[in-house]
RNA sequence: GCGGGAGUAGCUCAGUUGGCUUAGAGCAUCAGCCUUCCAAGCUGAGGGUCGCGGGUUCGAACCCCGUUUCCCGCUCCA
């Protein structure tokens, strides 16, 4: 059955400890989310198998730069210029436009009405450096981790005698003043962004452009996301942002609908040349084996985290009323627990020879496993279906007899008996982690 | 930021015209009994100052004001 509803999602993930809302003792607080202890696991998944998919090619390496960075940065990317938008509002008919987009003066567009002075909004989030809070002391957090990867380009590019194509990789937290956020996790003000930056000879770039388009939705593919729920959509003119000449999503068809997952931008030579001229520092790339100079043309793909997460769990969900049950249903690379050790009852000697088991299994495979006991067998699996547990290993009586286990598997429900001693290469194998 | 709707236990919700409430139910959680592989049953327990702050009233979960959070629409979306 699929979901055609977030709060269902919304409910699990929090009753099962995925996510809580933010500073919920206090009322909560706007758009913002906590990943409880299972999110934080998922989460780490998502993000190690991006990281280690990027980091793994050989031309690709990592970067982890602050959060924090010199003002002159956002003039160059810009993002202080276009990050702002001076919205008046009707006082009559209480509708908001942009200032540049009304005709004439001071009057509403729409009914004729008096309107509003003019007020800024600008979606990057402001601080101050230092304890006195004055305009020279004004610093952003980061609305998006790229800039971190350009301005360190040629530090990374030389230390680590990098020669093009090749590209920079970082996960990190970004922070937009939207003003609309909402959906759950999907638009939120605080988020964490997968970037690569892949740096291009000028004139290669439409075709590593394609190359990426095909890594990132057969990456997508390979986490276990339904093909038929992921698609391009391309940006047209208008809808390309300031420093794109071409741009792809990757979208997913989230219970909310089509919505943007990851983009690919052709963002060009835009932002190092940027830099160049803000900074006065020369950024060119200097190509020894055809002796050139030039400044390298940049492909993004940059992925939504959080959103990632999301696309993962609405398209793990699945209830099954033929066996009265609601499912997780991960690919096994992402759940977060990967196994969980039951004795059929509480009784001894079963719980004693079954955390015998859960040591011995944790001494040799270091999977995230738990040990329950706690109500009949069907509702303790039950439990692990609804947290996307792929392995039940439970131990009853003729264990002790046979030292052999019953290994129930999520999706089928199927049960295979494993001798304890083959248990951790079954697990392996059957993980194929 | 504007307009509308909503907020009662971890979840889903009852709660009559303001007094029948010491604020309930189901599920969930925990303990005990029972139970030899798919949410059984029985007994019991924990958990809520009814989003928060004011006000009206002899009396407020209920009425009024403010505020906050969520949802829908508008606006915005590099």
């Amino acid at each position: 059955m699929p979901v055609d509803d977030l709060s269902k999602i919304v409910s699990l993930c929090k009753r099962r400890g995925f996510i809580f809302q933010s500073s919920e003792v206090y009322g909560g607080l706007n758009s913002c989310w906590d990943y409880g202890p299972l999110g934080a696991e998922l989460k780490r998944n998502v993000k190690d198998l991006w990281w280690s998919e990027m980091t793994r090619r050989g031309n690709i390496v990592g970067l982890d730069a602050s959060i924090l960075m010199h003002p002159k940065v956002w003039e160059a990317s810009g993002h202080v210029e276009n990050f702002t938008d001076p919205l008046v509002d009707c006082k009559k008919c209480k509708q908001r436009f942009r200032e540049d987009k009304v005709e004439v003066k001071g009057k509403c567009p729409a009914c004729g009405g008096e309107l509003t002075e003019a007020r800024s909004f600008n979606l990057m989030f402001k601080t101050f450096m230092g304890p006195i809070e004055d305009s020279a002391s004004v610093v952003y957090l980061r609305p998006e981790t790229a800039q971190g990867i350009y301005v360190n380009f040629l530090n990374v590019q030389g230390s680590m005698r990098q020669k093009l194509p090749f590209g920079i990789a970082q996960i990190g937290k970004a922070f937009r003043n939207e003003i609309t956020p909402g959906n759950f996790i999907f638009r939120t003000r605080e988020f964490e962004q997968m970037e690569m930056q892949f740096f291009v000879k000028p004139g290669e770039d439409e075709k590593w452009m394609e190359y990426w388009k095909e890594q990132r939705m057969a990456y997508y593919v390979g986490l276990g996301i339904d093909a038929n729920k992921l698609r391009f959509h391309q940006h047209v003119k208008g809808e390309l942002a300031h420093y794109a000449k071409d741009a792809y999503d990757i979208e997913y068809e989230f219970p909310i609908g089509w919505q943007e997952m990851e983009g690919i931008h052709n963002r060009t030579d835009f932002d190092l040349k940027r830099h160049m001229h803000t900074s006065g520092k020369n950024l060119m790339y200097n190509d020894e084996v055809t002796n050139e100079k030039y400044i390298p043309y940049i492909i993004e793909t940059s992925a939504g985290c959080d959103r990632s997460l999301l696309a993962v769990l609405c398209d793990a969900y699945r209830e099954d009323p033929a066996n009265e049950r609601t499912v997780l249903s991960f690919s096994y690379k992402l759940a977060p627990i990967k196994l969980a050790i039951l004795p059929l009852m509480k009784k001894e000697p079963l719980e004693g020879y079954a955390r015998e088991i859960y040591d011995t299994l944790f001494k040799s495979t270091k999977y995230n496993m738990q040990y329950d006991v706690t109500g009949s067998i069907g509702k303790r699996y039950r439990r692990q279906d609804e947290i996307g547990t792929p392995l039940c290993v439970t131990v009853d009586f003729d264990s002790l007899e046979d030292k052999a286990v019953t290994v129930r598997e999520r999706d089928s429900m199927a049960q295979e008996r494993i001798s304890v001693e083959n248990l951790p290469s079954y697990i392996n194998q059957k993980l194929g982690i």
